[in-house]
DNA sequence: GCCAACGTTGGC
DNA sequence: GCCAACGTTGGC
């Protein structure tokens, strides 16, 4: 299976590029979305690169790298009565929420921001590009994925 | 199966 | 904090 690019984004109070430098492994949990979940679930492979994007913070923009490091699972905090993402139509035998771990990859030296990316002419296919994309996952071409962290590691 | 109401995302 | 855009829910 050939590699993909994907985009993830977090928000970094929450889960940081810094925070992933530290752990190293991370269970990518809390993805609440079909279309997001469909990419893990059904479309990424061990070994996909991804970039990782912080939202809601000030710039948001791409911060890192990190590559996809297990198989689809189930996302267990949907089972866990006390997480905010419990999901009561959840059960281990059909479980609705799958997810995968990411492994850190790069921090970038040069951090991108969001409107760094939409001067840049040959990203302007990406689909956090596009107006009312608000998927946190999405897919990257090769080419775009190796524009940005050309431009990250300057 | 339609669609109004509501909830969420996320840039600004 | 605002609000545009989009996703989900649930009554009918």
């Amino acid at each position: 299976m050939t590699k993909k690019y994907w985009l993830m984004k977090s928000e970094p109070d929450e889960f940081s590029i810094l925070d992933l430098k530290r752990v190293k492994v991370e269970a990518w949990t809390g993805i609440r979305n079909y279309q997001a979940r469909n990419f893990m679930r059904d479309e990424m492979s061990v070994g996909d690169e991804v970039l990782f994007y912080h939202s809601s913070t000030r710039p948001p923009g791409v911060a890192g790298t990190m590559t996809v490091a297990s198989r689809p699972y189930p996302d267990p905090l949907q089972f866990k009565k006390s997480s905010k993402y419990y999901d009561e139509k959840a059960t281990k035998e059909k479980p609705r929420w799958m997810m995968v771990d990411v492994k850190f990859q790069s921090v970038f030296s040069t951090y991108i921001p969001l409107q760094v990316l939409k001067n840049e002419v040959k990203l302007g296919n990406m689909a956090i590009l596009q107006k009312g994309t608000r998927l946190s996952i999405t897919p990257v071409t090769a080419a775009e994925f190796r524009h940005i962290v050309k431009m990250g590691e300057k």
